[in-house]
Parts: C-alpha cells; sequence; structure tokens
DNA sequence: GAACCCACCTGTAGGC
DNA sequence: TGCCTACAGGTGGGTT
C-alpha cells in the first residue's frame, strides 16, 4: 500500500523521467481513474495537449506536476495505483487508466490501478499547492513542519492516537502500517487517548514516525530501478523489518510476547501486548 | 466544528 | 474444482 514513502520514492523516479518533458496526448482509458476531474475525461485531454512537465511536487502521500500553464496534474496512487514509465509500444497493462504519450516519443507515463481508489485530476493554478489537497497537513519530512504545532494540535483532540495519526489534516503521510510501526516504537497503544499524551510524549511519537518514514523512504528506494518506476510494494515493502504490522502471533522482537491484532477502523492494528498495553480508560 | 462511520473497488486467500 | 465470503485500506462525503 503506497504509504508516504512509496509516494516519495515514485516522486523521486518521475523527477528524472518527466521534468522538461512536453506531452503530446494524454489518454483516459477508465473514467473513474479521473472521476476527480469533474469537467470529464475529454476537458482532461485537451487541457493536458501540449503543456510542458515543470516538475514533481508531493505532499503527503499527495503527487502534483506543475505544469508549465501554471496548472497541475494532481494524483493520489490510492490502495493499488501506480505511476509506471514504458517504452511506447509496451503492451497496455491490465489496469492502465490513463496513458501520457510525450512529444519526444520517449517512455510513456502511465497509471495503472487495480482498485481504481486512487485518480488523477488538473488543477487549474495549482502549480504552487492544488487547492484540492490544501486541507492536507505537511508530512513530518517536510522541513516547514511544526513539531510544536503538531504537539499542540495532537494533544488538542478529543480521540485516540491511532485516529489522530492517520488524519492527513493533522499529520500527513502515515497510514496504518506506518502508524503501527510508530506506535509499538513509542511503546503506545492506539487507543491512547490524545488528549491524556505528554507533551514529550507526543514529541517522541512524532519523532518514532519520523523515524520510521525515513527508513522507510531509504528502503524503499532500493526497491526500484531506473525506468521501471514501480509501486507495487511487495519487493520494497515487505523486504523491511517490520516490527508490528502483520505479524499476529509472532514474538514481539522487544519482549517476546505474541503480537497481538486487532480491529480498529474497518482495519487491522497490530501491537504487542505487554509493551503496549491498551489504556484502562477511554478518558 | 470536530469526530466518527462507511462506501468505494478488485484480487486473493481460505472455507466449504 | 468451483463457489462464496472475508479481507486488504486511503479518502471523502454524509451523519452524529
Amino acid at each position: 500500500m503506497p504509504e508516504l514513502p512509496e509516494v516519495e520514492t515514485v516522486r523521486q523516479g518521475l523527477a528524472k523521467w518527466v521534468a522538461g518533458r512536453r506531452i503530446a496526448a494524454a489518454t483516459v482509458h477508465h473514467p473513474r481513474a479521473i472521476r476527480r476531474h469533474v469537467p470529464g475525461p475529454d476537458h482532461f485531454s485537451a487541457v493536458l495537449a501540449g503543456r510542458t512537465v515543470v516538475d514533481v511536487s508531493r505532499r503527503g502521500k499527495y503527487l502534483w506536476l506543475p505544469l508549465d500553464s501554471g496548472d497541475a496534474v494532481v494524483g493520489h496512487l490510492g490502495m493499488s495505483g501506480q505511476l509506471l514509465m514504458q517504452p511506447p509500444g509496451t503492451p497496455d497493462e491490465k489496469h492502465l487508466r490513463v496513458r501520457f504519450a510525450f512529444d519526444d516519443d520517449g517512455p510513456e507515463l502511465r497509471f495503472v490501478d487495480q482498485r481504481t481508489f486512487g485518480g488523477l485530476a488538473v488543477s487549474e493554478g495549482g502549480a504552487e499547492l492544488p487547492a484540492e489537497i490544501a486541507h492536507i497537513a505537511r508530512d513530518p519530512m517536510d522541513p516547514l513542519f511544526s513539531d510544536a504545532g503538531f504537539v499542540t494540535a495532537l494533544r488538542r483532540r478529543r480521540t485516540e492516537v491511532k485516529r489522530a495519526l492517520l488524519d492527513q489534516t493533522l499529520i500527513s503521510g502515515v497510514g496504518n502500517i506506518y502508524a503501527d510501526e510508530a506506535l509499538w516504537r513509542a511503546k503506545l497503544h492506539g487507543a491512547r487517548p490524545t488528549d491524556a499524551l505528554t507533551g514529550p510524549a507526543a514529541l517522541r511519537l512524532l519523532g518514532h514516525v519520523r523515524d520510521v518514514l525515513a527508513e522507510a523512504i531509504v528502503a524503499g528506494g532500493t526497491s526500484f530501478d531506473a525506468l521501471y518506476v514501480n509501486v507495487n510494494g511487495e519487493s520494497g515493502y515487505f523486504d523491511r523489518r517490520l516490527n508490528a504490522y502483520g505479524r499476529e502471533g509472532e514474538p514481539c522482537r522487544r519482549c517476546g510476547a505474541p503480537i497481538r491484532r486487532e480491529h480498529f477502523m474497518n482495519r487491522s492494528s497490530f501491537s504487542c501486548p505487554r509493551c503496549q498495553p491498551r489504556p484502562r480508560s477511554r478518558g
């Protein structure tokens, strides 16, 4: 599942391959992939033809391609999205949704997405920061991310700490997997109330979030080759050394207790029952 | 305004 | 072997 490290790896790969290139044609193969582009597929194609990609930017799990027109192509990979560079003529992927051909006849950019949770849209005037993602908080790898501001906002919330970590308007880039990993490192159960966290504890948690993401970016970067900008995740992600996520019944690497799995927000949470005891009360 | 819940989507794994 | 169900989970819109 693409979280911040995977998206950052894609961003770095795309920047090398599409920055400075002029789009010859953008072809929509599945309308759902551009459902956020309200004017529809024809408009999507028309407004992109002839435009030059200036750069590739990211905030949290969102990517956007600033264009020379001042607009931007904004995208989210969702659960299964991939942005691939492919030589023209390569057989279409089964789940090819959008194809970008360039006027230099070099490698195409293809948006492939099995489950179509992801999508692309053109953001008018969005080269600097697309309005569609202005509500997304900065991510902890962003130099302008405010640690103090995060701690204050977190402790002001009346919710559970894992819910808060997954709230992209509070801190972006963290998904279910890295939230579990950061909580394991911080020895905190995800159900701990945010307003009961001390300032130093919140700051320590943030440090663990940042460490997990930074280590994953390094690991993710090693799993992608230069041309094939792969977001599949299997080779990159599961090679990484996870301490909690997906380890139900396996011994905690810290204390040996079997990792437990709990249902939370229609998904699974993994934690150590000894290192991360459930809070005695929700208050 | 904040917090919470659920639909969206499809391939895979497991049970029968 | 084939069918059915549960599961995976980020986001946004609707509800509380």
